[in-house]
DNA sequence: ATGGATATTCAAAGCGCTTTGGGTGTCAGC
DNA sequence: GCTGACACCCAAAGCGCTTTGAATATCCAT
């Protein structure tokens, strides 16, 4: 069923049917419900191709997932993510296309998306500190929000981000006052914009107490759940093991917790972690009383926020960039204790 | 920089340069390699949508996510597969398409992805016994696989499956060997094919060996940790606990690993575990030693079978439906062990 | 030279929608 | 009765591509 049919159908012009249908005012208001109850009877609903091709745009969100070549995997978090932006996007009729592009085919993928004019806008997914994609996308001229910042880019651009410096920095502190000096930092790939900021915090969180950052104390890697394992494995066997865990993932925390138990010990009580929380919904931080201690930020309502900032992009062309910082909480759970001297 | 202007640029018409480009044999090879090289210096990629009208074919895949009321999240399981089907679109160029739809809206949403025409096939996720998708789909004539099965629809279909049945039948036998009688069986929500399928095949196990299910030994719900977490406290508490348990998803068992620690039990030795593993990239099951004895049944590779099924079905108009089980291996962990009397 | 393949190119129609730039009919006001 | 304003509706152009049906150019055998 298409326009045509539709207003053969009706004896109607298929002029005044699309307007009927998308609610100009200069058709009657009989003829207006007439058109709908037709379309929905005969469940019409017009071809979005064509109607892109006629109005310029494509109602549809480009999501561009860096694929880590070495894990082939999709970062757990985009699930939430996107569960999030979904429900902004659907309410206002936009619809969301993937695509998986590998970091040696990032610049080439965003020019075709751009000249193939199948998405109105793009968020982008895991900034790098220098990300060459934002002045690639300013230059293209497609509306684009972050999710996240990217720390060397200096031209304006619009981001949404979990204030990392400051959850890492009142997290490490929180342990300082706890007692504990020898606090491992277990992060992300150091070249990812979080993770980076994570450092920075966590480094001058110690610094500002007077005590140096320990190398040996410091890991960072894509986060799984066998990297944390593996850390705090390795490290708990150091003749100066290390009293507290600061941890970049859930899933890593939850390795990290495993090498722990592996060891004999008991998590808040030998050893103290603090992990981020992105409070996914498959894997709650705990119920009434939370598993770990953890700088909890959502992503799905950083998802839906993006969705809403880049929604009012499109639709205000000219507009200036949007930023939002969002503020983690510090909740307190089971796994952070006094430091013990072992 | 559309057709038009390139053809100008070229001083051809149209219809060759579009003929150079997709490569039709009617057009020399001097002038074709004239044209590939201005739309390559000029940055020329065709309008997705003009190109999707001209021709109907949308070159891009729907995948439809039945996303959950209660906890409005989308199954973890989600991201992986859709890296392994990413591989197979990205090479063949299409694109992906996704929309979250709550199961109220599911009939609606697919009818509308239908007529708004903006992909060439379908991917169903999270099949129910009697997901009423299916005859929808094929009734709308619209190339679909079902990543799953539905057991109580009978009409041809194509699907891609793990072989549930007999992966949960061998891990329930595992534990009879070796000794287990009180086995509990954490499981997804039973409307969803896969758990109904894993809790058949545990149920005729144990009654082949003329034990009879308990139902109190079996709970069913989304798979969180939390949930594994619950269920396996519960009843750890229980004057008559079980000895082992049988868990559907690697999360939810972190949860049950979580509880028995608590109990101040050890995971092997006092207590068993089996989970199914989705070998997802985040949370692998361990490295060289597995954490957990597990169903293992990777749903990248997966994701990458059903895209190329979907694939084949479009390019094939009345090809016949093709379906494909594939099976499950049993790994030995570290998380089972003889049956302990307590 | 000439007719007929063969190779190469082109103009124009069409995909299903929106939107421009009129039409027609009705009615109040003079 | 005539004009202008207003409400309502329509034919046709255009979005950027593919594809049909022809036209032109080239070449070989006659």
């Amino acid at each position: 069923m298409n326009l045509k049919q539709l207003s053969q159908h009706l004896n109607l012009s298929q002029t005044t049917v699309s307007r009927a249908l998308n609610g100009f005012p200069e058709v009657s208001e009989k003829t207006r419900e007439r058109v709908l109850q037709a379309a929905k009877k005969l469940n019409y609903s017009p071809n979005a191709r064509a109607k892109g091709l006629a109005t310029g745009r494509a109602q549809a969100i480009g999501h561009v997932l860096p694929i880590s070549d070495q894990h082939e995997m999709v970062n757990p978090i985009f699930g939430d993510f996107i569960a999030g932006a979904g429900q902004t996007y659907a309410k206002e009729g936009y619809e969301v296309v993937i695509s998986l592009v590998r970091d040696t085919e990032q610049e080439q993928a965003y020019r075709s998306i751009r000249s193939r004019g199948s998405v109105d806008g793009i968020i982008v997914h895991g900034p790098r500190m220098a990300d060459s994609r934002i002045p690639l996308l300013s230059e293209l001229g497609m509306p684009f929000v972050v999710h996240g910042r990217a720390s060397d880019v200096t031209l304006p651009y619009s981001w949404l981000d979990t204030n990392n410096s400051r959850a890492f920095r009142r997290a490490t502190e929180f342990l300082l006052d706890l007692g504990h000096r020898r606090i491992a930092l277990i992060n992300g790939l150091e070249f990812m914009d979080f993770a980076f900021r994570r450092r920075e915090a966590y480094v001058s969180a110690l610094t500002d107490r007077g005590i140096a950052a320990d190398p040996a104390l410091m890991r960072s890697d894509e986060m799984t759940e066998v990297f944390g394992y593996r850390c705090a494995r390795d490290m708990l066997r150091d003749p100066a093991p290390p009293t507290a865990f600061l941890v970049s993932s859930m899933i890593t925390a939850i390795g990290v917790r495993r090498a722990i138990h592996e060891a004999g010990l008991q998590m808040g009580r030998d050893v103290s972690v603090i992990t981020h929380d992105d409070d996914l919904g498959y894997l709650k931080n705990g119920h009434d009383v939370p598993i770990f201690t953890a700088t909890r930020s959502s992503v799905r309502s950083a998802g839906a926020r993006a969705a809403e900032m880049l929604l009012h992009l499109i639709r205000t062309p000219g507009a200036p960039p949007q930023t939002q910082l969002m503020e983690a909480e510090l909740i307190i759970g089971s796994s952070t204790g006094p430091a013990i001297q072992r």
